[in-house]
DNA sequence: AGCCATATTTAGGCTTGCCTAAATATAGAT
DNA sequence: ATCTATATTTAGGCAAGCCTAAATATGGCT
């Protein structure tokens, strides 16, 4: 079977690339906090194996074969779940339930994804509005858009939120900011400047970062939205 | 920090030799499934760790040292309190737990532990009649002895079960034994025979041989019980 | 077309945890 | 007290995943 590393380089593979372009080994050595030699090594490893879990080609990095993506949706099912699970049932802070999940994703067996599954009601989508990926592979469908990308003066809902940063998204929760929360963009500072919003209707304004911004997706308000 | 495989070191002693008595390396490979050669390696690094894990001197076994009980007994408890909130809350048999937790109970945090303790109201037991370690160390008492020695014409509660065998485990559920039921011996045979016995007051008598019995334990059944 | 910065691979090594086979220590029976 | 059966250790190896340093391939720019 594959082992949990096996299980980290297909997700990342997946999160860099999709299901269907190639990850170069730097950016997976990036975000595996890993050297680039040791990627090369493990890309041999998963090309290998029977059957192969990627394509891999000197030089022009790794694709995801069929098998492997159905283990990174796996993988990432799992984690999808078992966050919400954390959350709902357990209580879990909307910032605490990520660390959890990374290690526990590789321990559950197939019973305890659909025992939770079902206890969940087979959801679609994880506490920062992530969606979660069914068993058959497909992936349920949102159009939203980068934060970044919004025009100033429109209002717009959160549809997800990055789960990676811990602080960002305590931060987030202390002004109010979650998936399904309202904002409206006020403006936008010059030169890929900050974003000034409002949350929520609220008073306060609120300058958002580069950084915050690429974390957040948003989806137009529909005008039938409270 | 302590591997899984350390883990499983330190709860196969305290299994094997409780929390004072010393383990044989054989009685250590037996338990773990491993080359008698691999636990003498994996006895000298334990004891060699800062703070040691284990008290370890040739020929003589291991002995858990302050530090050493005190992990086992948390991962006693992880696995535990995993087994019984699989059971309560996810609705797993009584035959599919033990599997699950033992490669959950290495995987999840204080915090999880801490939460699944409230939301069952911390108890005591799991659902084979095992005690639960308190976080303190402490280990909730029962007084009861192996129904291997049960005297034959008296009633008896069942008070645990080993969770070890799923096989067996489906069979006493097949029959109505598990924790809290009523069992009558009627006789045992000669030269370590079967115990033939009655289940709830139930009309068929069932023969259990040494190996079964071996695996049960029971409270004296007061009168006071229905 | 050639060059240089960057991406990638090779080579050699480390740790953990397991293995087998051969050597040795121990304890229990006489 | 000695001997033998058994328990234990030593020695040498393997696989998985990681590392660094040095070598090499690539591709974008002029």
């Amino acid at each position: 079977m594959a082992s949990e590393a096996v299980d980290n380089y297909l997700k990342a593979i997946f999160q860099i690339a999709g299901g269907d372009h190639r990850a170069t080994t730097a950016a997976l050595a990036e975000k595996l906090k890993v050297a680039p030699a040791s990627v090369t090594g493990m890309l041999k490893k998963l090309s290998e194996a029977t059957p192969p879990w990627i394509d891999y080609q000197k030089h022009h990095g790794a694709r995801l074969t069929g098998h492997g993506r159905a283990r990174a949706l796996e993988m990432i099912r799992h984690h999808r779940l078992i966050e919400l699970f954390l959350h709902t049932v357990l209580g879990y802070g909307w910032d605490e339930v990520h660390a959890e999940a990374e290690r526990l994703e590789h321990a559950i067996s197939e019973t305890f994804e659909d025992r939770i599954a079902k206890v969940l009601g087979d959801p679609e989508f994880d506490p920062h509005g992530h969606p979660i990926p069914h068993r058959d592979g497909t992936i349920p469908k949102r159009s939203d858009s980068s934060l970044v990308n919004m025009e100033p003066g429109t209002k717009a809902i959160v549809s997800r939120v990055s789960d990676h940063d811990s602080e960002m998204l305590q931060y987030l929760s202390s002004i109010g900011v979650k998936p399904e929360t309202r904002i409206h963009l006020i403006e936008r500072g010059p030169f890929d400047g900050p974003l000034m919003l409002r949350v929520d209707d609220g008073t306060k304004v609120h300058a958002f970062g580069r950084r915050l911004a690429a974390a957040i997706r948003v989806r137009a308000a529909g005008n039938d939205e409270s």
